[in-house]
Parts: structure tokens; sequence; C-alpha cells
DNA sequence: CTGAAAGCGCTTACAG
DNA sequence: CTGAAAGCGCTTACAG
């Protein structure tokens, strides 16, 4: 391989002036500097990554931790990965995707190799088993997803409690009164899928204070059950002429439901999920949603990190940023049959 | 940071023999090796990354190039990648995703980086730029998709020439003797997307040698434009009673077409698609199709590239692996109307 | 404006 | 069975 030392001999300089030639960490008279240049052109040389990892203690390198949990909607993670590996690569940084299931052992491994300068945590949890490790580590972190105790740790997520009462507040304005809301599965909520809760939470609340009846369930995530979930809330609460969905596997679901019903959305039945848009536009997916703002999340969560990396020190304090709802409309809400 | 050094120290021997301790490339007195390994534990050890990369010239991390293009599905892409990193994983290598649209230039800065041992190229197309750099590197890869001159690279792919000649034979058999195949646009074809010719041309001799009339369309990978299509196509050929797929967003939008038609599968019409299992149940697909396999290419690609980076040496010969079509029956498929 | 040298934290021949 | 030393390819004080 190509070495520096190549670069030097080339150039008939020594391995400092090429080094700093390329760095500009020092002025260079431009015939050395074009000598140099020159010499890395022809010689095709490239930097090694490790031996200026080792000089620097710097990677460019970032680990995105996701947690791909069973009965956890798989696919709306490609989203986040997108964000996060694109804006990483625009700000100059690769990234090591981590699946493993074990997240707090992997970050653990990671950061004392030090293969990293910093980790992106998708699907945070309420209680997070890997948020102490992160604390700890020397190199900072960036999450998506609120946990319970975020102090100290920059945080990116969809403001849940907001799009709760967002939709509540969407269908009130339009008559409704009396709403059916279908959240993830339970135990998604039993290990710490705060997300579900909080967007319920925030729906409750503004239905009390407008006077809103609001019938609340946890669906199945997968077919065919979230199928059968879906005509039962309906069969029990007939005069619910709203729906919400914070259930991806439920808004795919319903298109058939309504059709096994013999109902059609917005006429028998106003329907508000949350999802991406790419998701919606892949599957036809006929309902307005708040989006989910995945990749914006990723990129987000990467700048704040990549801030924090390069320049932050212990300087800037941290940072909460929780994104308003933004409602993809595809005309699946309407005032209720009088 | 605590390095080899403080573990010496600690057990009170010389790093050379901590080092030998720890890798067992020499033997070491059990007590001696004792002491080593209590210094480890006490101190909390791991080797710094990119010291060791650069001492061995092995980074124990796979780069995984991703081609996310545009109209084409990018969900289905997860499956391959987690098939990707959790091999790797058990196999000890951390993995690198890289989603940069220019794959080639990224594949020879992280090649001339020395950043990984080997690289997967997932979505290879008929002439993929990217593979002249690889053949030049000095990292092996395997493919995810057979390419059109796949010399001297190891190849893992879906037999998409088998599916399509599967399909044919599976619906022929239960009497059909008029089809409709509906594959992925033509600009997917256009930028060599292989997989779409080979399963078309294996249905189309398969058809030819059976004497089957086949219809064969390429289908947009997006709604509403796929819906319009799938109806253009069906009517068109009304005598057509049976409909394959090789689109996703075909599979995904054909429900609520059969519905807008008043018909049902399989009475009407028998379908099989080709796409993931995983897909399938996640939006309810209730058609029979063959696997994509995407988890098991995904896993296989990554066992050859260990394989070959760590025993292999230039040793074993190019592999080729294309997996037989399975069929996950969901019932769409029956004998057409007498 | 440039060069010689030390050092990053490992591994592994070379000696004993 | 173990230790002292060289070397992997960089960067960056230290000198001039």
């Amino acid at each position: 391989m190509v070495t520096i030392g190549d670069v030097a001999s080339a150039a008939g300089v020594s391995r400092s002036t090429a080094s700093y030639a390329l760095s500009g960490k020092r002025t260079i008279s431009p015939e050395v500097r074009a000598k140099v240049l020159l010499a890395v052109e022809s010689l095709g040389y490239t930097p090694n990554a490790g031996a200026r990892a080792l000089a620097t203690s710097q990677t460019r390198v970032l680990a995105l931790l996701g947690q791909f949990l069973p009965d956890e909607f798989a696919p709306a993670m490609l989203q986040y990965i997108l964000g996060v590996t694109n804006r990483a690569r625009e700000l100059g940084y690769d990234t090591l995707l981590v699946s493993e299931d074990d997240g707090a052992a992997a970050l653990k491994r990671i950061s004392d190799s030090r293969m990293v300068d910093g980790f992106v945590l998708l699907n945070v949890a309420e209680h997070d088993t890997r948020l102490p490790l992160l604390r700890s580590a020397p190199q900072p972190g960036a999450l998506v997803g609120l946990p319970g105790s975020p102090d100290g740790l920059d945080v990116f997520d969809l403001d849940f409690d907001a799009t709760g009462s967002f939709m509540v507040d969407t269908l009130h304005d339009l008559g409704h009164r009396e709403l059916i809301l279908v959240s993830q599965p339970e135990h998604v909520v039993e290990r710490g899928g705060a997300y579900v809760w909080r967007l319920r939470d925030g729906a409750k609340r503004r239905a009390d204070e407008l006077g809103v009846r609001i019938h609340t369930f946890f669906g199945s995530s997968s077919q065919p059950q979230i199928g059968a979930d879906l005509h039962r809330f309906l069969d029990a609460h007939p005069d619910a002429t709203g729906l919400l969905l914070n259930n991806e596997a439920a808004a795919a679901a319903l298109p058939s439901v309504l059709v096994a019903r013999g109902m059609t959305s917005p006429e028998d039945l106003s329907v508000i999920g949350r999802y991406s848009d790419d998701f919606a536009r892949t599957f036809s997916l006929p309902f307005s949603a708040v989006d989910s703002a995945a990749e914006e999340l990723g990129r987000r969560a990467v700048e704040q990190l990549v801030h924090r990396i390069e320049g932050g020190h212990a300087a800037t304090p941290a940072h909460l940023e929780l994104i308003a709802p933004v409602l993809d409309d595809r005309g699946s809400i309407a005032a209720p049959r009088p």
C-alpha cells in the first residue's frame, strides 16, 4: 500500500511536510504544496484509517445502535437509518450499524475499543439500559426517542404528546365527539415504549378538555390479529366517528377491514394515523397521518452529535428537541355524518 | 484509557506476555495467564481497535454497500441489511453501512483507507460500476445479486430464472393457460436490474414449452400509478386466469384493485408474487409468493466473505449460489373456473 | 517555511 | 516459558 512516506519521497520532502501540506495545519509554500499534491495524485495515496485513528484518537466513524425488537415495525427503521447514514456522510463520517440484541453490551464493546467518535441510539426506551453506559462513555451520544431521564443527553423525537392532542383537536374541530385510539401492543408499553403512552395521554388530556369521548386500545402489531382487533374495537363503539392510529400494522390492515364492513373513509369514519409519508406512498395507505419525521430525526441527531464531537466539548448544554406534528392530509378526515 | 501496558504492569509481566496471554498465540504458564486475565478483568481492558488494525492489517469490520435507488423498494432492503449485520456479528465482525449514491467512489475510498476487511455489495446490477473496483481492491467481496460478468467473484442471489419458470409451472399444473406477469418499472431494467428480465425470461421460456400464453408488463413502483397499471393489464387480457407479480408495489396495491373490480383470489384470479415472508406478514398480503430469501442471502454472503478473509486466500474458487424458489402458499392459487 | 523525532497502542519476530 | 525491541502509518510538538 502507498503510505505518506511514499508521497514524501516522490515529492522530495519529509513526511511531516507531506502531512502538513495535506492537512493544512501549517503554512506550506505553494511550490512544495503542489509537489505533494501531485505525488498524492499520481501515487493514489489515501491515508490509512487505523493509523490516523491511532495518532489522532479520531475515527471519523459514528455508531448507529438500532434496536430491532420483535413486534415492532422493522421497515420503518430504515428511514431513521438512512437519515443517519446520509447526513453522517455529508458531514464526513461513516456509520457502523449495530443490530445486536444486547445494545448495552454492544455500546460498551464499541466504546471501549475506540472504534467510533460518537453514538446515535435509535428507539430509546423509558428506562433504556444503554443510557448509563452512554453517560459514562468518553464518546458523546445522541438519542432518537425520549427516555424517562434524558438529563445531560441530546434527545430528538417526535412530540408524541402534542401529536395525540393535535389529532383530537383536528377531529374535534370538524365536529367529532367520540373517537377510538389504537396504539401499539401493550408489551411495547411494558418494555418502555414511551411514545405509546405519550401520544395516548396527550390525546386523552385534550379530549377531556374538549369534552370528547375517547376509547383507547392496544392493537396487535401483525396480521391477522390486528385485523380482528380493529373489527372488535369498531364493534364495541359503533357511535365513534373518528379513528386514531398509533400503530403501523393497523394502518396497513385498515383498508381491508373497512371494505369488509362496507365502510368508506372519510364518509363513515375519519381516520388519522401516525407514520411516515414514505410508508404511506409505498403501501398506498389512503389515510391522513402525522408524519413520523424519521429521516429528519436521524439527520438532526447526527448534526448535533457531530457538533458535540467537533466543537462542543462540554460547552453546549444538553439539547432536547421534540418535533411538532405535521399532518399529511390524504383526505381521510371530514365532518361526521349529521 | 487502559492499555495493554497497564495490564502488563498490573500483572507484573511484559507487554508481549500480556498480549500473548490474551491471544493464545504462544504457550503461557497457567499462573501468568491467570494474573493477566485478572488484571484485564479488574482494569476493564479492551484492545484499541485502531492500534490493533494498524499492527495486524485486520479491522474486523465489513463494509455493506447498499444501493438505495429511487423507484426501488427500499423497505425490502432492511431484510438484507439485518441478515448481513447479524451474521457478521456472530462471526465477530462489525458492519459499516454505506448508503452513498456513488457506490463506486465509496468502495474506493473505504478500500484505500483500509477501514474494512471485506465488502458485501447489495443490489448488484448487470454492469455494476462497483465491480471493477472491487476486483482490483486488496479486500475480498461478496455480491448479493447476479451481474453480467460474475467471473472471479462470490455471488449470491435468488434463482430468478427458475422462479419465473416455477411460477408458470405451478399455475399450468392447476390448469391455467393464460397468464399476466407484472414486473418492476422499465427503468429498473434500463439501469441493469437483471432480476427483472431473468424472472421474465424464465417465465416466458417455460410458458413456451408448455403452450401457455403469457403477457408481460412493466408496472410502476409506486402508488397510485401501479393501481391504474393493474387495472389496465387486467382489462387488456380478460381471459387471463393467473397473475404473476415481480413488483412489491403491485402486490401491495392488488388487494384494493381486486375489490374495486369485484374480484376475489383465487376464485377469479390466481396470484403468485415474489417478495419476503416478512413483508407479506407486515402488510397482510394474502398472496402466495416465492420468498425473496433476503435475510438468507445476506447471511450466506457474509459467511462466504468471512471464509475468504480468514482462510481462503486465493485458495477457494469463486462461488456462485442461486437459491431455488420456495413457495409460501397463502391460498391465492387454485384451478381456474371451469 | 521545513525536517528529524517521538508517540499513539497494539502484535510479533528475535533472543534468551 | 518470557522479555526487550521493532514496526504498523499516521500526526504533531520540538528545533531550526
